[in-house]
DNA sequence: ATTGCAGTATACCGACCGGTATAGTGACAA
DNA sequence: TTGTCACTATACCGGTCGGTATACTGCAAT
């Protein structure tokens, strides 16, 4: 657990973009909580922004990494740990420390397309999307990608709801709309895709 | 359509807040979009966080006034228009404009808990939820108010998806979800929120 | 004609921003 | 002992930030 001053920096910049906001964190800042100086941030990063992709990139595989493990501790199966994906984010949720999800906020704080910080939330949110797909399929699922989607809309709308407005059940309601969308995905269910707002479809 | 100046100013800040980002977007920026001076500004609003709550308050009213328009221009039932709420969001992010949920976006750029900018979002989310809520009663759903929670989360979940990569075809796998969910609320369905990771459940 | 008021024009303030230049410290290796 | 290297200390840069002070313009009501 000994840190180098490289990721020494890396983490205080890291608790301080996730709690305050990137924007409103300066390099000074930083530099006072990870007890360093200036030139020593310059020379491991490039610029600011350098570290804001630096911080969203561990983020990524940190988050994962830590994701998957708390599912695993739920559940064995693959269908409770479909599961379980709820109550871990739940979890998450009711931590005072929790400030949304870091990806979101960062692509609301940089809106301009294109934007580096974009194509690493994209990826993360890919990464996050195909773990679920992979549950899925491992569930006999009819079309693990199409649920996969769903379920990351519910867990995505979970967190910025919670974000909006602290406890008020987010996570237990998606769980409750989860179990719905699974448990319709693994019997028959045909491709409603090219249904419009149409109400009365196929029966 | 003749707008005063305060409304200018208002106006000019709202689409810049919206487009650039909040913090990224200075005082200096709007004056010019607005065709003013700084003096008048301030004379209208206080300081730029007054002039920030004023466009959330703003857009508050304005999104839902258009958004039950278009709901309404698109269905008449309950039922459908709870299943045309979904393409109007759909139509919404597929604007080259469209930059996410300007209420999650401002909750991101201030992330520190007490901000007034959380109260505004809440509000707004609160509206929203509530009309979804309106239209589930009306459909004759068991639990109105869960049904609508579960779909403003597919619906923030939608934007948000969106908002970090563009066209992933959220709005339709949404609907799609918001289907099997509105279908499974109308006929019978137990409450499920004592259930627990444990997956198979009261049958 | 005078007053008042909405709005303009512009210069300015201190604070902070991201980033750099320069000099100095201490430990360790040859 | 000398050189190297990671790191510190601090002063500084130009630019931008939100916000204000002061003086001016033009119109409308009395």
């Amino acid at each position: 657990m000994t840190l180098n001053l490289q990721e020494k920096i890396l983490q205080a910049a890291s608790e301080l973009f996730y709690s305050q906001g990137i924007r409103a964190t300066g390099v000074d800042a930083i530099v006072k909580a990870a007890n360093t100086t200036k030139m020593s941030l310059y020379k491991y990063f490039l610029s600011k922004d350098d570290l804001v992709l630096a911080f969203l990139r561990k983020r990524d595989e940190d988050f994962r990494v830590w994701f998957v493990e708390q599912v695993d501790a739920k559940a064995d199966t693959p269908k409770a740990k479909l599961l379980a994906v709820f109550d871990v984010i739940g979890e998450w949720m009711a931590v005072p420390e929790f400030r949304g999800c870091a990806f979101i906020n960062a692509a609301a704080e940089f809106p301009l397309e294109g934007n580096p910080v974009h194509q690493v939330s994209a990826e993360f949110y890919d990464h996050f999307r195909s773990y679920i797909a992979d549950l899925a399929g491992q569930c006999g699922s009819k079309s693990p990608e199409s649920l996969a989607l769903q379920l990351s809309l519910l867990v995505e709308g979970a967190i910025v709801s919670e974000q909006m407005k602290r406890h008020s059940g987010s996570a237990e309601q998606a769980k409750q709309a989860a179990i719905v969308l699974i448990e319709g995905s693994l019997s028959y269910i045909p491709d409603l895709s090219l249904s419009t707002t149409n109400t009365q479809e196929q029966q």
